[in-house]
DNA sequence: ACCTGAACACCGTTCAAGT
DNA sequence: ACCTGAACACCGTTCAAGT
């Protein structure tokens, strides 16, 4: 009746033997099946189902599914890992365009959740630090380089979006890397641009 | 018991009075939800209940909730309205641009499915079309031409989706402006450098 | 032909209860 | 503290039945 029912040595108890789950193993659940079978696969059933636990077990980690999805797309954030700092700009550019597009190769139905949140988290923010700090290295000035990211990062996440999400099912993958290649020069030439006023 | 229960004038009479309702007014009730309360809450529930019918009674005219929702989008893509053909290309280039922009708007819930979608629809195909002829009349070569409209379309698409399903959702209208006027700039610089080479 | 009632499997979520 | 059982409101969908 109380709360004085649950005695101290059940909560030392329950403390003592390590949690079944946790939100970074409830997120990892949740990418995987997603990656299988698609994001409407991804319910509160199916995630407890693959941690072996009931569903209700999972509010104790995550507030709903909502943060829940925001969570995954944080993990893809993640893997955006800024590219080795002794390359010269173009380079480094090429590669976090790169690593975007494989992830969003990787994980093709929460790619496109990336388009649709504000873009405020911890590795949100740091890849956008090193496009920025490739750009100031091109030459781009500082009030011009907010701008010139946005419109950088959006091309970028819109063409693999459009790529995963099967607006260009028509097309070969041969042409898509030919499409993402075109796609590069035009941000470097529009750098170029940016950098030349 | 057998199929003859129904007697002839029972269907001539069903025939005589009007359907209730038809796939335009479902998706138009569809639409109408998404704009006015999100995605989420497009269910047919919500749908009949707008229609005054039953859930039911939209399965004859609507195959699955999944189709309902490729009907939105070819409502949105019915309102990218080709251009006046007299209009010089880049005036009609950047009216497209505009349209689509307004378009997504006017509905932000619905816009971000168009990037998730292959665009075979009609519709699809003419906004694709009178991209295409504002290329040729630039002087983009017909091999170009196709490789040249995805990367245009993809970026305004990109960027009308980012706005209005919130990652950019620090920024004001202001910026977002100035920002759009800059993706304008970028496309007609790609443009001039394909016709040259 | 077009719509409804009843029914089913499946969702997300809450809350009290167990350990 | 962490998990479960029971319960609720709400989904999408099918099918037989009504008119």
């Amino acid at each position: 009746m109380s709360r004085f029912d649950i005695s101290i040595d059940d909560i030392l108890m329950a403390m003592g033997r390590p949690a079944l789950i946790d939100r970074e193993a409830i997120l990892e659940a949740g990418l995987a099946i997603a990656d299988e079978q698609g994001l409407e696969s991804v319910t509160m059933q199916a995630v407890a189902e693959r941690l072996g636990v009931t569903p209700m077990a999972l509010y104790r980690h995550v507030a709903n599914k909502s943060t829940l999805l925001d969570g995954l797309v944080e993990l893809l954030l993640a893997e955006f890992l800024p590219p080795p700092a002794g390359l010269p700009w173009p380079e480094r550019l090429a590669g976090v365009a790169g690593a975007i597009r494989e992830s969003a190769h990787r994980h093709p139905a929460v790619f496109p959740l990336l388009l649709q949140r504000p873009a405020t988290t911890r590795a949100a923010r740091e890849m956008r630090a090193s496009i920025f700090r490739a750009l100031e290295e091109a030459g781009v000035s500082p009030e011009r380089a907010a701008r010139t990211e946005r419109l950088i990062s959006t091309a970028i996440l819109g063409f693999a979006t459009s790529e995963v999400a099967g607006r260009f099912s028509r097309c070969s993958r041969r042409e898509l890397d030919l499409d993402f290649d075109l796609l590069q020069d035009l941000l470097r030439g529009f750098i170029d641009d940016q950098v030349r006023r």
